[in-house]
DNA sequence: GGATATTGTCTCGAAATCGAAATACTTTAC
DNA sequence: GTAAAGTATTTCGATTTCGAGACAATATCC
């Protein structure tokens, strides 16, 4: 029964995501800049496609959220010389400050949510 | 590693709800109205607040998605006699032909979208 | 080397979703 | 029985996301 599995697993993916999504809120951040955020600040500096595909949206939707950080001076955006058809994104100070101050409370709060699960499906995902 | 898991189990699941989506949106649906059918066929009628509990989205996108299968002529409203706050949702004739037409193609698209996964992510979440 | 596909980014308009608050009804607690 | 609290649904405005397509730069193929 995959399809079963799925429902179980999406409600259980729906309710965590719910908590993360609370839990950056409290910063003024949506689920998608926080992406950006982190992924560059466990990467460093990558072109747009490459954040794109490790935040699962759409390119249009990335562009949209990079232009909210840029503007709120957390990230900035440079042209590649390598292949100019490239943007580089890179945190700018603030915006290394702002994740390295969010993530340790972000991170503990995903893992309660995780712990919150009913313990059947939380055996079932962690195995 | 919980966070790690989650990170993959993320990723899977986002792949195979991308399929879902476009599997669906062949049939001019989407995937939360989709849902919506989805349940009233197999519950019967249902209030809208069970319908929102089971697709897990927000009350007022419950409202949006039903105006739009009930103006569609997919679903019909009734109130409760019991409770009057209730609103009891029913799939209309049209309704359940449609959802009898798409769900085994779904289900098929879904079914092969897990088999596309790799096979050690599905291993994983399949246990 | 030049035509053709492919890739990376962005623009634009439409659609989906949310969140707060309004309304109506029901349940609880005194 | 009435006040207070809770529940069900909707309305409204704002935000987020998508999808199609434009455009430039690069890669591929002959």
């Amino acid at each position: 029964m995959p399809l079963k599995l799925w429902v179980v697993l999406a409600r259980a993916f729906d309710a965590v995501e719910h908590h993360s999504r609370a839990s950056i809120a409290r910063f003024g951040l949506g689920t998608t800049e926080f992406g950006v955020l982190e992924v560059l600040h466990h990467k460093g500096e990558l072109p747009v496609c490459e954040v794109q595909r490790r935040i699962l949206v759409e390119s249009s939707s990335t562009t949209y959220v990079v232009d909210k950080l840029v503007k709120r001076g957390l990230v900035r955006r440079r042209h590649s010389k390598a292949d100019r058809r490239e943007v580089l994104l890179a945190l700018t100070p603030a915006g290394r400050r702002l994740i390295q101050a969010i993530f340790p409370t972000h991170a503990a709060a995903m893992r309660q949510a995780v712990a919150a699960l009913p313990p059947r499906e939380q055996a079932r995902a962690v195995r």
